[in-house]
DNA sequence: TGTACATCAGTGAACGCGCGTTCACTGATGTAC
DNA sequence: TGTACATCAGTGAACGCGCGTTCACTGATGTAC
């Protein structure tokens, strides 16, 4: 197995060029959303011609979508370790109290849709990079494989499926409730981003994301 | 008062060119999104030089975001009028059945949902350009004056009062209860423009919108 | 182990494009006298 | 009613910019013998 030196300075072949321009896009992204993924600014910041990057991509768009892709992985990594953590927690006090199961996945969903919403805030370039108009939307087979296929999508249906298992969710009203669930979080994260509770101070907007969430758990 | 002649050949002086241009920047926001939106391009089509749009905006951002307005406004009036041509239909069909007010309030709830869905539909670039990124939303103090500060908002908060004066919606969970109602639906748009959601074939996209509207009704 | 050579992954210069914006200008408009 | 003139709303040419992409090239890499 090759070992992949990184940036080993003035070498003439770059050793990893394909990830670093999608780290540097990303970083461009992060920075100033859709309309900062520029080529030949990610070529820049590598350190390499603007022309290297066509060795990799056949285009800006295949760069733009391997960045849209990323962006999707950092939201799915946000909401696994959101649930690892709140899982962490639950063991460190299972002695003290006993939670039912049934409160245990009624919380995982609420710690699920604000993962979603802080991954916005925190991320509003990412976030409109990966909901925006530009590109497809990655298709089952196009995703990468390191990702197992666990996108968003795949995380939520399996809190889904852990409320129905708890007897919170009537398993008739199970199948497509994903997308009920997503919208209406991802409408509250829109809406905020770029949308008329743009201009909402922080305590209004806690309140609405506190009413959004309770409302998709109440309504199941 | 003065008649303003649209378009005479040949003048020199347009008549009412802000307009116009207001008025080509919003066709091509239709058929190419937020990115369609070029100013040079509008002025182009309108048949005037480029120079010349500077009379009437500052930069292009601002004729950006009089086109946001616009499709804002186009929005509304889409809301409005299929609340009015419900309402026609009712009156029609009064003698025959009795419908009571609860009833009613729902359905003119659902029609408000439709009504913003098939204009995401119907007009994607608009949409796009309306909840994107760029430009700022619309205050209500920079809000055109025709509209009455009608915008959605407001219509939509209006027939939320109308379900609380029906007893179909409690009272204290009436405040704040439009940016939930519109988190939900527009999520749905959202989603099925440019996000997981978008491959859906017509019918499981029509599942998923009665689904949704139903869940907002049912959630009250 | 050493060498010839095909392949790979870079370079740098250039192309064409279209954009937003500015400039000095000029023709049309409307008002004061 | 006619005329001088300030103001308004256009023109067309130009500027500078930065982009995506292509091209002929060259240095590095690794493989076959």
């Amino acid at each position: 197995m090759k070992v992949v030196d990184v940036a080993k300075p003035g070498a003439y072949h770059h050793g990893d060029l394909r990830d670093a321009l999608i780290d540097a896009t990303t970083a461009l992204a992060r920075e100033g959303g859709p309309d900062a993924v520029v080529l030949r600014e990610a070529a820049r910041r590598v350190g390499v011609s603007a022309a290297a990057a066509y060795h990799h991509f056949a285009n800006r768009d295949q760069l733009n979508q391997a960045v849209k892709q990323r962006a999707l992985a950092i939201l799915t990594g946000r909401m696994q370790s959101a649930l690892a953590e709140d899982e962490q927690v639950r063991v460190r006090h299972r002695n003290r109290q006993r939670i039912g199961a049934a409160d245990v996945a009624r919380h995982r969903l609420r710690t699920l849709g604000l993962a979603y919403l802080s991954f916005a805030f925190d991320e509003p370039g990412l976030f409109r990079l990966a909901f925006g108009p530009r590109g497809s939307w990655p298709t089952r087979e196009s995703a990468s494989p390191h990702d197992h296929n666990a996108g968003p999508f795949l995380i939520l249906g399996q809190v889904l499926d852990e409320l129905v298992a708890a007897c919170v969710l009537p398993p008739e009203r199970r199948p497509g409730l994903e997308y009920i669930a997503w919208a209406e979080v991802h409408g509250v994260a829109a809406l905020c981003l770029d949308g008329p509770l743009a201009q909402l101070d922080l305590v209004a907007r806690r309140q609405i994301i506190d009413r959004a969430l309770g409302s998709i758990i109440r309504g199941l």
